[in-house]
DNA sequence: GTGGAACCTGACACGGGTGTCAGGTTTTCC
DNA sequence: GGAAAACCTGACACCCGTGTCAGGTTCCAC
């Protein structure tokens, strides 16, 4: 106990390198494997051996099984922000979006496992993303929905609901990621490669940034 | 044994109406409780539970978890073809997609247990499903994307990767079913009614239709 | 209405997964 | 270099989920 708040307290103290050492990498082997097999198909002892600890050790850094999972979250919400980082009124919507479906994609290639999971959680209904998780979420998609309507108001982008646009950007892009075995299926591929991550890219830009920055038509 | 030989063997009899009403119920909540809570978070005391049947009753008919699980599989597998019917040569682009896209987002509204059932196996990398359900995907696609690149060299489209680009209407279409939990979040409602699903339709088609379906232009 | 197949069920064996505990070892800081 | 805190660990208790079994009931065809 006095460790857990000694670790949390810690405003000034950084947090002991054992210790941050060891979460890490318990960390680090929990998100495939929570990725790969789900929370319940993924015992605490498989956990211990992906990163190289015995079981009783995972356990003196984590109260539960849970307590891990939740650690996971708590890390991966932080990348959030990050994919939004090109919605900017400063831009033309035509390369900060190119340039957003672009980071998301590379971000989801490298960082597969962590993708899954996320998506996964989100399938079960978001069970236990907290309350303030989930409001950051919506702040954050709210915040750049206005740079959306904004570049709409200037007549540059066609009149499109900024937050299902949003959606279908972020669905495009974890698709590969997430899906991949499937993917992987239908391009006739063992596994997807580089290449196919840039061809995905290629027709994504294609098919968004033709279909909505172009202010001038309104073929419906 | 002599029992499922007789049930599979019914090439002219039709299987007991008993055995096909029970079969049926356990298929139908388990398909749901898969969704909700994936395999090994799913018991088959819920199984039995959620279906009206004392649990030994459900190893009568299934002798393992797993098996139940493949009969779901087996079951949404047949209707993955069903989506694909507005793909063909004869109708012009705009229309055939544009019906895809709404029969899609329907089907998805309406079976949304199944299509995050679905959508999780994918997730798993697909362990379970089968080498011949595979094959029958990829068939099915290649076929379809023949259709998509005949409209191509008609010039009725513009020119993008058929396989990239079914993907990008299979992961748009699917993830108001399979993500519902984060979509309700970021348009800020409590759940997605009929009018959301209809407003994203509505982006989808615009966004996508008139990105590749206007032969005339070559922005880029 | 009777025999056999199909159907149903409570009780239970068994394995394995989570989390604990008591007692060790190493690190750190004065 | 010595004490206290942090770190580590094997053994084990306990629960609970899967799947079995033996014996019962209902259905159906003749």
């Amino acid at each position: 106990m006095t460790r857990t708040m000694r670790a949390k307290a810690g405003s000034d103290a950084p947090e002991p390198r054992i210790r941050a050492r060891n979460k890490e990498r318990i960390l680090n082997a929990a998100v495939t494997l929570f990725a790969d097999k789900s929370f319940h198909g993924t015992h605490v002892k498989e956990i211990a051996l992906a990163s190289g600890l015995p079981k009783t050790n995972v356990y003196y850094y984590f109260p539960t099984k849970e307590s891990i999972y939740a650690a996971v979250i708590e890390r991966l919400i932080a990348g959030w922000d990050r994919a939004f980082e090109h919605i900017v009124t400063e831009r033309e919507p035509r390369d900060a979006i190119a340039a957003y479906i672009r980071a998301k994609l590379e971000y989801s290639r490298r960082h597969a496992a962590e993708s899954r999971f996320f998506a996964n959680e989100i399938l079960r209904g978001a069970q236990f993303l907290e309350r303030r998780q989930r409001q950051h979420i919506r702040d954050v998609t709210a915040q750049r929905a206005h740079v959306v309507e904004e570049w709409i108001r200037r007549g540059q982008m066609a009149p499109v609901d900024p937050r299902h646009f949003f959606i279908m950007l972020w669905s495009a892009t974890q698709f590969y990621a997430d899906f991949g075995a499937l993917a992987a299926d239908v391009l006739e591929k063992r596994r997807l490669t580089r290449k196919d991550f840039d061809a995905a890219a290629e027709t994504m830009t294609r098919v968004i940034l033709d279909g909505c920055c172009t202010p001038s038509r309104r073929s419906r």
